[in-house]
RNA sequence: GCUUCCUUAGCUCAGCAGGUUAGAGCAACUGACUGUUAAUCAGUAGGUCCCUGGUUCGAGCCCAGGAGGGAGCGCCA
């Protein structure tokens, strides 16, 4: 038999019909007479309310429904006589799982987002987390969607990866040998040709140079999966694990890529407004709590269900490095660090631009090429690369990408100017050398993304089971 | 990796100038209550003051080292 959840419940009552509620008590407020035990299944930020009149339920079975505890309810659905529109009249309860009320650490009061961060197991069983997994969902649904729609493939890239060239970070090491005893070679080195695959492997940091060559292929690709970094990056917006979505196309150029960047982050956004209403309406609420502990000029001006409509209404800032460089320069706002062409801009600087100059997404490109990797096209004044970075108020970059370089004398001089070697990307050279083309893609980090469509202020709340240094529970 | 702040009851936090038996709110528990909305009211219980060492007649408070966490920076997505 189909089972029903509370979600279907609350959108198509069908009062005085025979139900079953399963679920996990958030409350349960005791009278003389009547007791209301308020159950959440999680398919929805609402509770159905259970009403037991005396003598329904045993003594014995309601001092076992306490928060935290998973029960399941027979009952009559019937018109609310209290704040909701619907409640259920209960026949007859079974306690699935106990919790004991003096242990089980989720109280139905406030918890900070640092103790819940400790309780990841437990964390999705309350309003906000439910939330926000429900919205992540509805991303990553989002993301297929679109792509599909727009005739690009998936593109599955490896996890494990033989290259260390991608020069995206530092990489997690992927081996079975011995580490307490490894194989020597003569010079003392560890032996890789002994290890698993014959030889030195690691955890992706990037699907990008796969992706390229299924551009080059299909046409138009994107990855979507975990990617790893082993920086010691101790920060609000960075994981050691985080999932990547890289879309590649061929026949595009820097301008083709951001018009995609920016079409593809609005649909995103208008996609949780349209399918996400109510988390998205709790979340906000939250949002204004938060900004309401802030002082006056650290607040955000809109709520957080405004800043959504604001960035899908409203075109992102195109514009250069350079002329970035330009306005930081002649801004009247005391800097930490200098503005000086040709050295990267940091965070102050791009903040800046997007929160107080702009107040809007901002894309920035043509960077000087000493500053972005190798792979990037050479602009035609030879000294800036085709690259783009699409700033978020709040998060920072949310997407870096570029018109790849697919000129093969270029790229090779390119590699070997950085000091990656050709053997190890061979392949990829190859690429330009049989039929290269004009092509470009970027890479969104999908956490940034949730963080600023959630509201949240920490990208470990936004990811269910958070790798970051010096934590990998659960 | 760097800078800075924090660690006291299950949770959020207070605590003086270094001075006896360490406090509050919420949660829990017991009871009361004719339908509640994180119910309300009354009561009960709950502590390795992060760890180690030091200074002192005396340390939750001062000093040193360590662990864990937050914020910011760098690296990036």
């Amino acid at each position: 038999m189909e089972k029903v959840y509370i979600k279907q419940i609350l959108e198509e009552p069908k009062i005085d019909s025979d139900i079953v509620v399963r679920g996990w008590v958030r409350t349960k407020r005791q009278s003389k007479n009547v007791t209301f035990i308020n159950i959440s299944d999680g398919t929805t930020i609402h509770t159905i309310q259970a009403v037991v009149e005396a003598d329904t339920v045993s003594e014995e079975i309601l001092s076992k429904i306490n928060t935290g505890a998973c029960i399941e309810v027979y009952g009559k659905l019937i018109a609310s006589q209290g704040n909701q529109k619907v409640e259920v009249k209960v026949e007859k309860i079974n306690v699935l799982g106990e919790a004991d009320p003096e242990k089980y650490p989720i109280q139905p009061k406030k918890h900070s987002f640092e103790f819940l961060r400790e309780k990841a197991h437990l964390r999705p069983r309350t309003n906000t987390f439910g939330a926000i997994f429900r919205i992540r969902h509805a991303l990553s649904f989002a993301i297929h969607n679109y792509f599909n729609d727009h005739g690009f493939f998936y593109l599955h890239t490896p996890i494990i990866t033989g290259s260390d060239a991608e020069g995206a970070g530092e990489m997690f090491k992927v081996t079975t040998l011995d580490l307490k005893n490894p194989p020597k070679t003569e010079n003392g080195e560890i032996d890789f040709k002994e290890d698993f695959f014959g030889k030195e492997t690691n955890l992706t940091v990037s699907g990008q140079l796969e992706g390229e060559l299924g551009a080059l292929a299909l046409s138009k690709i994107y990855t979507f999966g975990p990617t790893f970094r082993a920086e010691n990056s101790n920060t609000s917006r960075h994981l050691a694990e985080f999932w990547m979505i890289e879309p590649e196309m061929a026949f595009y150029d820097l301008v083709d890529n951001m018009d995609l960047a920016e079409d593809f982050i609005k649909y995103l956004v208008k996609y949780a407004l349209e399918n996400c209403a109510d988390d998205l309406w709790f979340l906000d609420a939250r949002f204004s709590d938060e900004e309401k502990q802030k002082p006056m000029a650290e607040r955000s001006e809109m709520g957080l269900i405004d800043k959504l409509k604001f960035v899908t209404e409203n075109d992102f800032q195109r514009l250069t490095y350079t002329e970035a460089v330009e306005i930081l320069k002649n801004a009247k706002k005391k800097f930490q660090f200098p503005v000086d062409w040709g050295t990267d801009l940091q965070s102050e600087h791009e903040r800046f631009l997007v929160e107080k100059h702009f107040k809007k997404p901002v894309i920035l490109t043509h960077y000087p090429k000493e500053i972005k990797a190798f792979y990037m096209k050479e602009a035609e004044d030879g000294k800036t690369v085709k690259a783009m970075d699409v700033l978020f108020p709040g998060i920072g970059e949310i997407i870096g990408g570029s018109q790849r370089e697919d000129d093969y004398e270029k790229l090779k001089n390119r590699a070997a100017q950085v000091g990656i070697e050709e053997e190890s990307i061979w392949w990829y050279l190859e690429t330009r050398q049989f039929g290269s083309c004009p092509h470009a893609g970027f890479g969104l980090g999908f956490e940034r993304l949730v963080l600023f469509v959630t509201g949240m202020g920490n990208i470990r709340d936004v990811i269910p089971f958070p790798r970051a240094p010096k934590s990998a529970d659960f």
